[in-house]
DNA sequence: CGAGTTTGACCGGCGC
DNA sequence: GCGCCGGTCAAACTCG
């Protein structure tokens, strides 16, 4: 661990050791798609809820509530948390660009990123606007516009703060056709870029919603198209606009707990031994048809911005590995740690 | 016509 | 200091 970085979001392992939260699921939009248990406690509230115990920043709600027409339900999530820790760890840009690209790096190191994340030190919530400071610190940034017309943009003022911020960012995984989920908030596309190591484009979205910055990234993984990666980025300060009740990815019958359960599709990368290890390594990491629980070594580390399913509950808030295991068993595996995609990735080659 | 998307350019951080 | 690259801006464009 010495000298390796963590990545910063997309990464690492998934909580390994115990760091990190973990949450994987799929499903609805803010208010829980599920059921009743979601309908009368909606993600905001739920936000409200976790605040406290979480970093003000977090991000917010997400979830893909739209799949396919064609194809079931089956958002693979891949929390991880870790990654964001990392991010707010490092910042490293390109590092973890290079992670989101390649997934990551082995697990084999547990960041104690955890910490971090519960650590609401970092990112004030008054960062939320980050705007704010970039547009106020641009005066002079047409400095460099003056050299006559740049060729066309008058040059906007674009942020100086020395060292802005970052925000929390939570970044997840999702298998899904579409690449914008809806996850019940109004997106405004304001960019995109080719990543590097990746032929798909990484598109950044902001909430629409007046005085809210928060700010998600969409990009799909260099290594299984079919996988989404998005990270979002603050918290949204206001409520979510849309609820859909019957969100896509979630099966209203839904086991146990009455909570939306996610299909999950064949496992993806890990083959016997990985999945193996991947439910010792991650007992947190709640399968998916536990309805959505989300699972976090520390309970904290519950982000506030996660839809409610995400939040239910940490009913394995105590992970004990070989209590999940046998819930995971068929689920767990589709799960997609991202440490052990990379291995796997390297297996390949 | 307003809201959202596309797209090329700019800015700033970071590594070399 | 330079170049690379992620992130952001905003004009132009598209769509309902």
């Amino acid at each position: 661990m010495a000298n390796m970085r963590f990545p910063d979001e997309i990464p690492s392992a998934f909580g390994g050791g115990g760091g990190g939260s973990i949450f994987d699921m799929a499903g609805t939009s803010c208010e829980g798609s599920g059921g009743d248990k979601w309908g009368s406690l909606g993600f905001m509230d739920l936000l409200g809820i976790h605040q406290d115990f979480v970093a003000p920043s977090l991000f917010d709600s997400f979830q893909p509530s739209i799949l396919p027409p064609s194809s079931p339900p089956l958002p693979v999530f891949h929390h991880h948390d870790d990654d964001i820790l990392h991010e707010l760890h490092t910042d490293s840009k390109q590092q973890h660009l290079n992670h989101q690209a390649g997934l990551l790096s082995p697990a084999s190191t547990v960041p104690e990123s955890s910490e971090v994340l519960n650590n609401p030190a970092t990112p004030n919530s008054s960062s939320i606007s980050s705007s704010s400071n970039e547009l106020a610190a641009n005066d002079e940034q047409t400095k460099a516009g003056d050299d006559e017309d740049k060729t066309k943009k008058p040059l906007k003022p674009k942020k100086k703060n020395p060292k802005r911020q970052r925000e929390p960012r939570f970044a997840f995984m999702t298998k899904s056709d579409i690449d914008h989920l809806d996850d019940g908030y109004r997106w405004r596309k304001y960019g995109q870029k080719a990543v590097k190591n990746s032929p798909y484009p990484r598109s950044y979205y902001r909430c629409t919603t007046a005085g809210c910055g928060v700010k998600k990234r969409v990009e799909r993984s260099s290594d299984d198209p079919t996988i989404v990666v998005t990270t979002y980025e603050g918290q949204h300060t206001h409520p979510c606009p849309i609820m859909p009740r019957g969100a896509i990815g979630i099966a209203p019958d839904s086991s146990a707990f009455g909570a939306p359960s996610f299909i999950i599709p064949q496992p993806m990368y890990l083959n016997h031994q990985q999945q193996q290890q991947q439910q010792q390594l991650q007992p947190y990491i709640y399968n998916s048809t536990p309805s959505l629980n989300i699972t976090t070594a520390s309970s904290n580390i519950i982000h506030p911005s996660f839809p409610g399913f995400l939040q239910e509950k940490p009913r394995f808030s105590n992970p004990n590995p070989s209590a999940l295991s046998h819930r995971d068993h068929g689920l767990l595996q589709d799960i997609v740690p991202t440490p052990m995609r990379t291995e796997a990735k390297e297996e390949d080659q």
